[in-house]
DNA sequence: TGAGCCTGTTGCGCTAGGTCAAAATGCGGT
DNA sequence: ACCGCATTTTGACCTAGCGCAACAGGCTCA
């Protein structure tokens, strides 16, 4: 199966790389198509490739020694994932599980050096995605550290919405499924209090929930209430 | 003032670099040195430089927009740090505060390719690096997401010990002024938390406290602590 | 169309650990 | 040797949020 070119221009990675290179790139990659529930890589294997999401929506986990299950990042289509390799690992730290049926493309880990090479832009890109990558986890440790549950809660979901939000009637739909299992995975909490959080957000009109759905009403409300203290 | 090449060549960055790069490195070196509180760079300021930490000891905090302060990392000799810039980052995301009397060599920003250039090592070496920090802020992440107050601090005493510690007559002691406060705030807890733990350790002689003092005097029963879910 | 399952809701009790307050212990400077 | 400050300890109290449990509403698959 062939991807042209015209899917992966609209990706801010490849912005300004001419036709020419981004064909090259294009030439040798093999996509890989997986299914809701399906992984695109497990936690431990061997990092033999690195993706960037065409379309679709993964979750990130790692599972702790003693089984408890943590999401890591959630990852839209645009992002590169799983360069593990790129950064001396031998193994995926993490499990790649599509929400959605999604489709990605993948290179060998031999040839990222080269696919660096292949524009400065996107080396520039790579390392940009990298630094994002670990002033989220310290500004997820500060939140962690310092904010009550409901307010990280309200951090994550205007996050998600800003991320993965397709505007609707009244309000912002998080575009792929969600349950408060996986809120609570994200913000270091249980599925019961993020329902709980949630329902009481849902009756003063800051957000509609639903099986596995969640649409953001005022996300005026709800960045006040995750910026300041008490409600 | 000169840096000679015998000081650096212990740190296993410059393992395998030849004798002439090495020279060549230091000599594009400022030394800078830090009395005890003073800071190297500041959070917000822009990252004009990277650093290779000689000897002393630093931490690198963040402040919230409220006022509360966490403790990103501890900085140890041989370690490069404040590369901000290296991730595409404008200005440094952290303030690095001596806690002792401390040298750096520090380096231009824009040597960064040219720093990794000089030899394949280094970059390798500087890869790593920066995924072993994602691997910790992950890891910070999973302990605070699933794990009690205790075990988090037990977790956190142990790799100080093992980054930073002397072995003494009785047992490893933390070899930098710490407090209670530190503590706290590379655990996300409070003072007073750490304080109780640390003293209920003392009395069943897992540790030996002190003002900024820490001696870790039984590291296989607080290993176990740190594994296991109760005492 | 119904059975079963997955996801979400809600009540209740409990406790880890935060907050507030006060006292004690060093330690550095004069 | 003494004063003042920073750090630590400890007690008492209180609450956010976790664990447990029961139930309800959809969705899926036969």
């Amino acid at each position: 199966m062939k991807i042209d070119k015209s899917v992966v221009r609209r990706f801010s990675l490849f912005d300004k790389m001419p036709d020419s290179d981004l064909e090259a790139l294009l030439a040798q990659a093999t996509p890989r198509r997986a299914a809701a529930g399906e992984a695109m890589f497990e936690q431990g294997a061997e990092a033999t490739h690195f993706f960037l999401l065409i379309n679709g929506r993964l979750k990130v986990t790692q599972v702790t020694a003693d089984g408890q299950q943590i999401i890591v990042r959630v990852v839209h289509p645009g992002d590169l994932f799983g360069f593990a390799r790129a950064l001396r690992r031998a193994d995926y730290p993490g499990t790649a599980l599509s929400v959605i049926e999604s489709l990605a493309l993948t290179w060998p880990t031999e040839l990222w050096p080269q696919f660096l090479d292949r524009s400065p832009y996107l080396a520039v890109s790579a390392l940009n995605t990298i630094g994002q990558r670990l002033d989220e986890a310290h500004t997820r440790i500060r939140e962690m550290s310092t904010q009550e549950v409901e307010r990280r809660v309200a951090h994550t979901v205007l996050r998600l919405s800003q991320q993965a939000g397709r505007t609707e009637d009244n309000g912002v739909r998080i575009d792929f499924p969600i349950t408060r299992q996986d809120i609570a995975e994200m913000t270091g909490t249980t599925l019961h209090t993020v329902s709980r959080i949630l329902s009481a957000w849902e009756s003063n009109g800051l957000v509609e929930g639903g099986r596995q759905k969640l649409l953001v009403r005022d996300s005026v409300r709800l960045q006040a209430l995750a910026d300041s203290s008490d409600s």
